[in-house]
DNA sequence: CTAGAGTGCGTGTATATGCACGTATGGGGT
DNA sequence: ACCCCATACGTGCATATACACGCACTCTAG
């Protein structure tokens, strides 16, 4: 008898991680006629005619700057983001397109019908319950700062 | 104002990815001494003596079989895991190795420590409920099959 | 026994994610 | 003006993840 007959899933890491791929394959079965993945219409959303700058954005989706240099990357492709000069030559920002923007449309009414979807399959009131359990979670679990030297 | 502005975070995919971020580099920052990913240490935990197939493992762990391919080739290259022949020439199985077994201790070792910070960190009854949460939510969000054609 | 359906795999391609390292710019103290 | 540090980025590398394709092997209807 050793742990891994008895219970691989006592990970909290492990469950999380696969909830998070039922959930992502699920968001992206209903935005698959966008042609976005979950990720990217994330970065949509967070997008707009105002230039942001890339730490600021990363910081604000808590993703690695690497992370989103290259998230971005098929997004400027396509011309639904594109690069301007921000106050200070060190800082690259970016803004919606007005194509970005028709994408970010079409998406986000994709993103609804899959969100209704969701609730519709799980139940609303235990959708609401879920969110707010995750959400004190992100509450409690700090992010780890990086190593100070 | 948009839903941009509005609520960014409404969504439970990108709520459970960015806990699902925390949460990984709390449990990797543990594992560090070992050099095991979280995913590496989810793989030795489900393998043993007895050879199981890939198709098989890959069911358990709910991961696609070639994410499970590509997985397993550090392991394998580290010499942890090994392949064996299966009952069919199309089966291809493996098992862990000696050493993996001496690693597996280790990082089980470090992955309570991590669970055990975990607790002490968030409350161990909110630990536990935020599990139950979790595998109550994997019960009712089943995994979407492959499209029948 | 043989053709075709079904099963199990690997590789190519693309995105997601983060760390280590190196480059460039901005700002202060002297 | 200059040096040094902090700030902001990009690239290389490695893993995580899944889909589309194509190959090899098994099994069964005829």
């Amino acid at each position: 008898m050793n742990a891994a007959t008895e219970k691989p899933l006592a990970c909290t890491g492990a469950r999380a991680r696969r909830l998070t791929r039922r959930l992502t394959s699920f968001y992206e079965a209903h935005l698959r006629d966008s042609g976005l993945k979950l990720t990217q219409y994330s970065l949509l959303m967070h997008l707009d005619k105002t230039p942001r700058a890339l730490h600021q954005l990363a910081s604000l989706l808590e993703l690695d700057r690497t992370t989103l240099t290259r998230s971005l990357k098929p997004l400027i492709e396509q011309g639904w983001v594109a690069g301007v000069v921000g106050p200070d030559a060190r800082c690259r920002c970016v803004v919606l397109t007005a194509e970005g923007r028709v994408v970010r449309q079409i998406a986000l009414r994709q993103w609804c019908v899959a969100q209704r979807a969701l609730e519709d399959e799980l139940g609303r009131d235990y959708i609401a319950r879920l969110n707010e359990q995750l959400e004190e979670a992100l509450l409690r679990l700090k992010p780890l700062l990086p190593e100070e030297n």
